[in-house]
Formats: structure tokens, C-alpha cells, sequence
DNA sequence: TATTAATATAACATCATATTATATTTTCCT
DNA sequence: AGGAAAATATAATATGATGTTATATTAATA
């Protein structure tokens, strides 16, 4: 017996005459000559030990060993087409797996259109969207467990590659406030108003008190929240006012709330990570690509 | 791009190289040389478009795009191996799977044994047994849909290549009955004693009651059965006694049963089939030869 | 049995896959 | 940072796999 190495092109004759009936006919199937389709069987039949198929007036007839190996031939086949099939998806970046961490803030409101816009166009991809505290982000990061972090201004570390970003922020009301006759809202314009704002230990808080302390006017903090679509919701309902990143305050003016600038400009600080250590896919450049331009038209200008 | 076909061995040196961390080790792995592994990287990493690994201090890291890929391509190889193994295992007759369909007698006595022993010698050997009717067999012979046939004497049939066989038959009686002192016993002994008998539209049941008519001798119908077992088992609770095929005789000389040869000599007829039309597996051929020598001891010497 | 269709064999071209020799790059260690 | 050692890439080349065309052989059927 000739113990040779079983090739996949002989499986694919073998397979092709199974379904065919005839050499002749395999050959023009798989675009051979009949002569090639042959030797393949007469080599696939060496190395394998036994006879292949039965001829029954004219028909090859797969031997009873042959059908018994059939259902694993055609697996094979199958799961190389796939193969060849998915990594030609990834090559045209619509197949693969993006793991995103990301502010629970991003995972409810920007993030999700830029997702559905992104996975629209690439049926192969799939994502995980995994929302926490910036900490847990930057672990993820170093742990390599997500391809891609969007959380707040942060100190970096050197296994993170970070793009720093400032969104602008503005002044959020309710549409009927009188402050939509105003072109900017200053602290001077807020001093009157109940003021709903992040908590006081946040980098965002203190920018915003120090603005209303430089221009010396009366800072009336009625609610403590975590995230800026909370100080949103609670203004539609007219509770207050509140200086949130312009990223949540569009999504709100269809639902009662109108906007202005806010002067002077605090910017709103994120940070687009990444582990450095490994190479990103290329569906994974590509979306970060996406989002980093999705979040220019909010960025202050340099 | 290079849209070349995928290649097993690129894929089994991608793996390799996975699993080893290095080229260098990857070769070593699949025993070949650094630059034959260098180069099945290099041609699939130009054919998928895609890099494949990220270095990281020494050692070989797959990209994530190939980490997506992996569990398929795992299972292609695993496939290969497994159609190998197998196809080896059934170069060796140990690997197949035989459909044998006979009469209900053989399902349940000669059969399971010869069945046991071939089955433990052959791991990778399935079997279907489906006991029913003589025509019913027939027919599933004809249609291909059975390997192995045993049944009784039987006409012919231009698709069914058939071995006829004569098994010997003997007397049964209770171990304690007076006829344990014969040699031979006749219709004449019998003639006082209840007979446990096949069907009397069988064609067993005709040669016996003629051997009666033969030698003038009262035939005491007591029971009619069905199968030589049962008489048997009837014949072991002292109801009567029968004359059987010695293959089911000699199954019940540890339950309380002795037989003699029944004299004239009675052939029980049966008949070894299978489909005339298509070949045989390998292992098929083989146990309808360990079954057929199986039955050598009870055959009538010609 | 003659004719035709299907398959096998032979001689040869080309590409895949290996080799050895050597250049280049990376890693790691003063 | 610079240099030795290890890992990887490239080049030149041999061999086997896979294809071709031409032709012989075998099987089917009229």
C-alpha cells in the first residue's frame, strides 16, 4: 500500500464523480481535462487501499467504503469553501469581530447608530459592546480583552494607545426657556437658574464651577447625576438647566430641548484607546476610523 | 490580491506556527525546514490580504482576523486526519458499516455471537441487523438497501447472488427423557411422544411429516411454533419434543436440553444472500465469510 | 461484432513544496 | 546605543503534484 498523504484536489474529484457519474462529466465540472480527474482517482485510490466506485452500465457507482467516508469528505469541502469564503469578506473588511469598551453614556447614544450604520454595509461582522467605568476600560485595554475603548480624558499607560478629543459642550433647556432668544449662554445668564450637573468629583464639574467662580456668578446646584442623557431627561421635565457635551444635547431637540453655546468654551474630554501591544484588525481600524470622524463635527476646534 | 486557491498545507503551517509561536518551532513541528514554513506564510498571507501575525517580542502572535478563522480551519484539519484514520481503518476491515438482514431465528441466536466477536476486533465497524420475513428480505436485497442476507432456501433471483446451505438437524428432548440412551432417534421413537413442530405450511414441516409417512410412524402433533428457539425452549419446560437445526440445538445442552441426530438426515435449508448488482465492501466480503465459516460445523457433509 | 463512448496511459509542461545557502531583521544583553 | 545571537526572509534549485495533449484500451450498445 502507498500510505501518501491525502490532497484535497483528489477529494475533490473523488467527490465531483460521486456526483456526476462519470469522469467525463466531473472533468468538465471542475473546468479539467478528463485525463486529470483520472490520475487524481487512480492516485486517491493507491494511497487510500480500496476501490472507489463500481461502473453499473456506464454509471460510476461510489463504492460502499467510499459513501461511508462521503459525509466527512463533504464537510471538508464545505468548510474550506467557507474558509476561503470568509477570508475573502475580511479582506474587503466585512467580516470579523470588533470588541468595544466603552462609558455607558457612548454605549446608550452615539455609539449605537454608528454601529448599526457600520454593520449595516458588512453582514460577516460582529460585535461586543461592553460598558463600564473608565478603571475597568483601561484594564480591558491592557488585558487586550477589547479591540477598542472609548472613555474619558485619561492619564495613559504605555501599553495604550490613546487619541485625546474635546467635544464642545453647550447650554441644554427646555424649548420654551427664554434663554432661546440668546445666541451664548454665559454664567452670568445661569446664575438665576436650577443647575443639574455631573458629580463634583468629576474633571467636568470642577471646569464648569471654576467657569461660574472666574466670572463670580452664583452657581445653584439643585441635582448630582452621572451621565449628561440623564442631566438631558431630567431637563426636558423642567427641572433645571444643565451644561452637557453636544453629542447628547442633538439628540434631545426633537424632544423639547433646545441649545445654545456656552461661553467660555469647556471642552468635554474622551479618549479613543486601544491596546498597543497587539495589531488591530483591519475591520477594527477601519470602524475606529468611522467613529473618530463620526465625532468630528462636536470637536472644538484648534 | 493574489486570489490564489487556499492550500491545505498553508493552512496546517499557519496553525503550526499558531500553536508553536514560531516559525522556527513550527517547522521543527511539522518537520520540515524554516524556509519551506516561511514561505506557506508568506504565499497565504499575499492570498487572503491580510496580515497574519503581530510579533511581540520573539514570539509569532496571530492576528485577529486569523483568531476569527482559527476554530474553521481547526476543524478542517481535524476533518483530513479523521477521513485518513478512517480510510486506514478501513483498508485494515476495521472501519465500515453493514446492513445485514435475516430471519428472526438468527437475529436472536447464531447471529449475535458471530456479530460480537467480528465487532471486537473492529472498532471503527458499525452494523444494522433488521430481522423479518423471507420475501420481505428478498426484497431489500433487490433494492440494494441490505449488504447481507440470511434466510431460507430460496427460488432464485437474477439480482441476488445466493449460497444455499444445509444445516443438520437433530432431536431435542429434555436431558432427563429416556432417549438420552440412544445413539439415533427415528420417527419410530417419536411416535409415542408429543411433537413440538414448525408451521405446517413450512417447508421443514413437510420433509418431517413425510419421514413419518416414510416409516409408518404416528406423528403427535402437540404445538406449533414459529422458530426453532421457541420449540426448544417449550421442549426445556417438558412439553413435548422437536426436531431442529442442530444450531439451535446445541444453544440449550446448558439449560437442561440433550439432543441426538434425528435419522433420516433432515436438511434445514437456508440460503446466504446479497445484492448481485453492487460490489461488496471489503469488510462486508469479510464477515459473510466468518459467518458462512461459522456455520461450516453444522453443515450436512456432501 | 462493429461502432462508439468512456476511461486509462504516456509524454511532457508548470506550479507547489521542499531543500540548502545566505541575507536580513529582531531580540536581547552588556 | 551597539553588537552577538536568534529568528525570519530571500534566492537558487530539486522534486512531486497537477495539469495538458495525444493515443491506447476498455466497456456499452446497436
Amino acid at each position: 500500500m502507498e500510505r501518501g498523504k491525502l490532497r484535497l484536489r483528489q477529494l475533490e474529484a473523488l467527490m465531483a464523480v460521486s456526483d456526476h457519474g462519470s469522469i467525463t462529466n466531473a472533468a468538465t465540472e471542475l473546468g479539467i481535462s478528463q485525463p486529470a480527474v483520472s490520475r487524481l482517482l487512480s492516485d486517491l485510490g493507491d494511497s487510500l487501499g480500496f476501490s472507489l466506485f463500481d461502473r453499473k452500465k456506464g454509471q460510476m457507482i461510489p463504492s460502499q467504503e467510499v459513501r461511508f467516508l462521503q459525509p466527512d469528505i463533504r464537510r471538508v469541502l464545505e468548510l474550506m469553501r467557507q474558509i476561503s469564503d470568509v477570508s475573502q469578506e475580511i479582506t474587503k473588511r466585512r467580516a470579523g469581530h470588533i470588541r468595544i469598551a466603552c462609558l455607558p453614556g457612548f454605549a446608550t447614544n452615539h455609539l449605537p447608530e454608528i454601529v448599526a450604520s457600520f454593520l449595516k454595509e458588512r453582514p460577516g461582522v460582529s460585535m461586543t459592546i461592553e460598558p463600564d467605568r473608565p478603571e475597568r476600560i483601561l484594564e480591558w485595554m491592557i488585558g487586550e480583552q477589547y479591540d477598542f475603548g472609548i472613555t474619558d480624558g485619561f492619564a495613559g499607560h504605555p501599553a495604550v494607545e490613546s487619541t485625546y478629543l474635546e467635544i464642545r459642550t453647550v447650554c441644554v433647556f427646555p424649548a420654551s426657556h427664554p434663554f432661546n432668544t440668546l445666541d451664548v449662554i454665559t454664567p452670568a445668564d445661569m446664575a438665576t437658574e436650577n443647575i443639574i450637573h455631573t458629580r463634583r468629583d468629576s474633571e467636568f464639574f470642577s471646569q464648569l464651577s471654576k467657569a461660574f467662580q472666574t466670572e463670580k456668578a452664583t452657581f445653584n446646584s439643585l441635582l448630582e447625576i452621572r451621565q449628561f442623557t440623564a442631566a438631558c431627561e431630567l431637563v426636558c421635565q423642567g427641572t433645571g438647566v444643565a451644561v452637557v457635551s453636544e453629542l447628547d444635547a442633538v439628540k434631545y431637540t426633537n424632544k423639547g430641548l433646545d441649545f445654545r453655546p456656552f461661553a467660555p468654551t469647556l471642552p468635554h474630554r474622551i479618549s479613543l484607546v486601544r491596546p498597543i501591544t497587539q495589531q488591530p484588525s483591519m475591520v477594527t481600524l477601519e470602524f475606529m476610523e468611522l467613529f473618530a470622524d463620526s465625532l468630528q463635527p462636536f470637536l472644538i476646534e484648534t
